[in-house]
DNA sequence: TTCCTTACTTACTTTTTTGTGTGTACTTCC
DNA sequence: GGAAGTACACACAAAAAAGTAAGTAAGGAA
C-alpha cells in the first residue's frame, strides 16, 4: 500500500521539491507575490521587458514614483532573483537593470495581467457606472 | 495624409475605445490592478475560479483575512464587476459570490501568475541564499 | 565658486492600510 | 436561557507603507 502522499512536503529530506501555497498565512510564496504584483512591481518588470534600463530612466518613465520606493522594490525584486543589477564605478553613479530568465517568466505573466486590464478598462469603468446607479436607485 | 493617430485618445467623442495606460499617473486603471492583485484580491479570484462561494467559505479558506478586509476586497471586485453578489434575505444572512464572465477572465491571468510563483516557489528562495552570500561574503 | 548630475541611504513625518471589538437579526442546538 | 452561526457595518487603535528632505562622491559647466 504505497499510495504516493497528496502533498510534496512529506517527500525524502534532501532533494525535495516544495511546492508554494499563497493560502497559507506562513508561506513565503505570500511575499514573493506581493513584490511582483505591487504597483511599483509590476511597472519595473514591464518596463524590463523591453531591454534594460537605468534607475533614472525607469524612474522617469513610471509616473509617480519617488526615488525612495522604486530603489526599494529594485532592492526586492534583485533579492528575489527577477532583476540582475550591473553598477559601474564611476562618478556620477551609472547602473543598469535588467531581467534575469526567471524575471522574464514572471514579467510575462504580469504583463498579460496589466495588458488585460488596460486593454478591458472601459468594460470595467462601464459596470462600475452601473453598480452605481443600481445601488443609488 | 491621413494617418492614423498613434492613440485612441484622439478618436471620436462619443464611441470612443480608450485603453488605459498603467504607467499614467491618473489612469483608473492603476486602481483596477491594485484591486485584482492585492494579497486579497488575488486570493479570492483564484477561490473563486472553482466555482461559488459563500462568505464565510472565502473566510475559512484564505488564510489570515480579516472579516473586514474580505468585506472591504470582494466590495471592490464587486464594484469593477469581475464579482457577483447574490444576497438571500434569511437569517443568519445567506450569501453567495462568484465570478462574473469579466472576472473569469481577470481570475485565469491571476491564478497564471500565481501558479507561477507557486512552482517556482523553489527558485526564487534558492535565488535569495545565493544572494545573501553574496552580499556578505 | 556654486550648481548639476546619478543612484542611492538615512531620518523623520504623514498617509494609508489593517486589526479589533462591538452590534445586529433570527433560528437552532444544548 | 445562553451560545453559536451568518454577513456584514462602524468606530477607534495600531501598524505598515509611503512621502520629504538632506547627504554623498567626483567631475564638468556656468
Amino acid at each position: 500500500m504505497k499510495t504516493p502522499p497528496p502533498s510534496a512536503e512529506t517527500d525524502a529530506p534532501s532533494a525535495r521539491l516544495v511546492r508554494g501555497d499563497v493560502f497559507a498565512i506562513p508561506c513565503p510564496s505570500r511575499e514573493i507575490l506581493t513584490h511582483v504584483s505591487s504597483r511599483w512591481g509590476v511597472l519595473i518588470l514591464v518596463s524590463l521587458l523591453d531591454g534594460t534600463h537605468r534607475f533614472s530612466e525607469l524612474r522617469r518613465r513610471m509616473g509617480g514614483v519617488s526615488e525612495k520606493m522604486l530603489a526599494q522594490s529594485l532592492k526586492a525584486l534583485v533579492e528575489d532573483g527577477f532583476v540582475r543589477r550591473v553598477s559601474y564605478p564611476v562618478v556620477p553613479p551609472f547602473v543598469e537593470y535588467s531581467l534575469t530568465p526567471m524575471g522574464h517568466e514572471v514579467a510575462r505573466h504580469v504583463a498579460a495581467l496589466k495588458d488585460w486590464i488596460e486593454t478591458n478598462l472601459d468594460r470595467v469603468l462601464d459596470n462600475r457606472r452601473q453598480h452605481e446607479e443600481a445601488v443609488a436607485g
